[in-house]
DNA sequence: AGCGTTCATCGTAAATAGACGATTAATGTG
DNA sequence: CACATTAATCGTCTATTTACGATGAACGCT
């Protein structure tokens, strides 16, 4: 996953100029990882707990372990979250800086 | 496209209330449709032109016309854009209120 | 070593998304 | 009334997404 600039307009009158692509494929990204319920519930629940969780997001979801294991794994493509191996269970928590990035580009809409 | 409240907590310890559902659809409707470059590059278009703008946003992307059609059908269904009639154009321009609301629901993350 | 727990992955099936060319509907203009 | 222009829709194809159960890999514990 790209991690460009993106600053809101740093510089000229920017007629489209080239970074702009970019800045828009991150955004997509971020927003794609964003576009379906259950992640946004799963990122809200990792949100939630400071802490990172893990298997407990399968029991505060109606959804199969799998599924969840899925989502999961699109939202790590994205960078929003990360996964470290804690024993047998794997810890995600959000990632600050991804987050922040997603909603400075939203803001710079 | 449904308007729920979607405060950014307005009361409550929120262990998962009922409309936290409510919102994440919401929010997840507002990624979903700038989960596409394209779309994220034709938004920009259009809030670049404070004026909305039309076929021309053809014009300023490789894409063919029936393809950014689609994309402005994506977008208007989400509700962050209307599309107005004009002649035998239609004028594409931003919902600064829904906007304001995407923005809103990605700042209360 | 064996066992249970935890999570990822595989395989599959149904649905949706994305792109294009071709066609159609609507609207001005000659 | 033709005729060109504009945008939406149709039809098609391919690729991706979403969901599930089943299987597999990694780890801790007894």
């Amino acid at each position: 996953m790209l991690d460009p600039v993106c600053m809101p307009k740093p510089t000229g009158p920017l007629p489209v100029p080239v970074a702009a692509q970019a800045c828009d494929a991150l955004l997509a990204t971020y927003a794609k990882a964003l576009g379906h319920p259950a992640r946004v519930a799963i990122l809200r629940l990792l949100i939630g707990r400071d802490s990172c969780v893990c298997g407990q997001i399968v029991d505060e979801l109606p959804l199969a372990q799998s599924t969840v294991s899925q989502h999961l794994k699109v939202l790590k493509a994205s960078g929003l979250i990360q996964g470290t191996i804690d024993g047998p269970r794997v810890c995600y928590c959000v990632d600050p800086a991804a987050l922040a990035r997603f909603r400075t580009l939203v803001d710079a809409l």
